[in-house]
DNA sequence: ATGTCC
């Protein structure tokens, strides 16, 4: 394999038909499997790619690999749904409280957060919102704007200003062409109204957290509202069975349109078209009615965690967001003075401080970018460093997982599973399942070591730690 | 990821 080192962290392997950036340290780099390269080898005889990455928690994907940043140019690039992925919009989020870990050290008490939150927000039903007066046609529309507006009570952070709801989050609307619509079935439309707030299965969670400040970054810290010991609410969760159906017909549709146009490759489940075509435009168009999805389903059920805190602890306590920002998309961007069609499959942006794409709240320190851990580590708020460019601004999205579901459930035992999780011991984490048999694969074992993979990113000066989340409950769908 | 093959 031709290679070519990039000072820390920063590999480009030189492959038959174009170039991967790899971001990882020396011990992360050494699991990187031949699947991963020969993914990196098809994805990139796609044409006129202009830039193709890997961040640390790269692993195999259905056509492209999670982990892949992918751009091209607007005037003559592609767009690709499978490197989009089929969660479109996926996505983090996270609510601060004004509490302390100390305040949540009763089990009982936690066990009734746990018992509050599944009241409001489902995760053992597929489909029972409790949002029946949402119109989902506003929601696909005009994302957060297309909420009634009790859902955006949230104070702002200047008097008259809208509300932090609105401010804090990567994009409260995606703007597209709304024709594209009337392609949608009567049968998807009634299932995603249905999921409206839930949370969906795999890795999506609702953990409650406690924060440790990184020494480095107090400044920053202090500045977005957090302090050592306070409790936060990281959300995980994307656009439900919308973005999947999108995702699903459309994969189909480019299939047939590849065949048409005599467009080859290897990957079979690899699909493509030029930007500029029909198949592109009503694909993109419909990515951003996802993205709105998405967005809305993150807010409610922040919206719902903030209900079930109050229900326990008492009104006065709010949640304000801190930040929501998604990590499966394709979005236009300008980088190198030229606007870009950016993919991230499970790639997560950071804007460095300053820059000019951030949102107005977070213009001076770079915004949060939110990065899951398993289940029983850490997860990290992060802030992008200037040396990201290099990267087109992209980290990692998480841990990555390093077994399969199938291979999880025979390598991992319960009882692994539990130690994992210290249950029984003092600072065991809770979980709303009373058995862990059916998330059995999202056990720590499955994942990389976060911590590696937090190394890889700050190594290479793709952004830095503000605090590391360790986690007090842990709440699943399946 | 997804009422995972109506």
């Amino acid at each position: 394999m031709k290679m070519i080192e990039h000072g820390n962290c920063h590999r480009e392997v030189q492959l038959g038909a174009g170039s991967v950036h790899v971001f990882a340290n020396d011990e992360v780099f050494a699991t990187f499997g031949q699947r991963v390269f020969e993914m990196a080898e098809h994805n990139l005889r796609i044409p006129r790619n202009v830039y193709f990455s890997y961040t640390p928690d790269a692993h195999v994907g259905v056509g492209t690999c999670i982990g892949t940043t992918a751009v091209w140019n607007m005037r003559d690039g592609f767009v690709s749904p499978s490197i989009v992925g089929s969660d479109i919009g996926c996505g983090m989020r996270v609510h601060l409280t004004p509490l302390h870990r100390d305040e949540l050290k009763d089990k009982q008490l936690k066990r009734e957060l746990i018992q509050a939150i599944e009241t409001y927000v489902p995760t053992t039903e597929r489909g029972q919102t409790s949002y029946t007066d949402i119109p989902l046609e506003e929601v696909v529309k005009y994302g957060l704007n297309g909420l009634p507006a009790a859902y955006l009570a949230e104070p702002a952070d200047e008097p008259g200003g809208v509300s932090r709801s609105l401010t804090h989050v990567e994009k409260h609307t995606f703007a597209f062409d709304h024709t594209a619509l009337a392609h949608i079935p009567a049968k998807s439309w009634q299932r995603a109204w249905g999921q409206l707030g839930t949370l969906g299965g795999g890795n999506h969670f609702i953990e409650i957290q406690s924060l440790e400040i990184a020494d480095d970054n107090r400044e920053i810290a202090q500045e977005w509202g957090l302090f050592d010991g306070q409790v936060v609410i990281m959300i995980h969760s994307g656009s439900r069975a919308w973005g999947a159906m999108l995702g699903r017909d459309y994969t189909k549709s480019f299939k047939e349109a590849m065949f048409k146009w005599g467009i080859e490759n290897p990957e079979p489940s690899l699909v493509y078209a030029p930007i500029d075509t029909e198949e592109g435009q009503r694909y993109l168009n419909l990515m951003y009615s996802a993205l709105n999805y998405a967005v809305v389903n993150r807010h409610l059920i922040g919206y719902a965690v903030e209900r079930a805190f109050q229900d326990v602890l008492g009104k006065a306590v709010s949640t304000p967001v801190l930040y929501d920002l998604m990590h499966n998309y394709a979005l236009e961007e300008y980088h190198r003075n030229t606007p870009m069609l950016v993919h991230r499959k499970g790639a997560t942006k950071a804007l460095p401080a300053g820059h000019f794409q951030n949102p107005k709240a977070y213009k001076k320190t770079g915004h949060p970018a939110l990065i899951p851990g398993s289940m029983g580590t850490s997860s990290y708020i992060m802030v992008g460093a200037a040396g990201g460019a290099k990267n087109f601004y992209s980290i990692c999205h998480g841990a990555g997982r390093i077994r399969s579901r199938k291979a999880t459930k025979e390598a991992v035992t319960i009882n692994e599973f539990e130690q994992a999780l210290r249950i029984g011991q003092e600072d065991e984490i809770l979980v709303n399942h009373r058995s862990l048999e059916a998330i059995l694969d999202e056990c720590p074992q499955a994942y990389k070591d976060v911590d590696q993979i937090i190394d890889s990113v700050v190594g290479a000066k793709l952004a830095t730690v503000v605090a590391k989340c360790k986690p007090l409950i842990a709440i699943k769908g399946v």
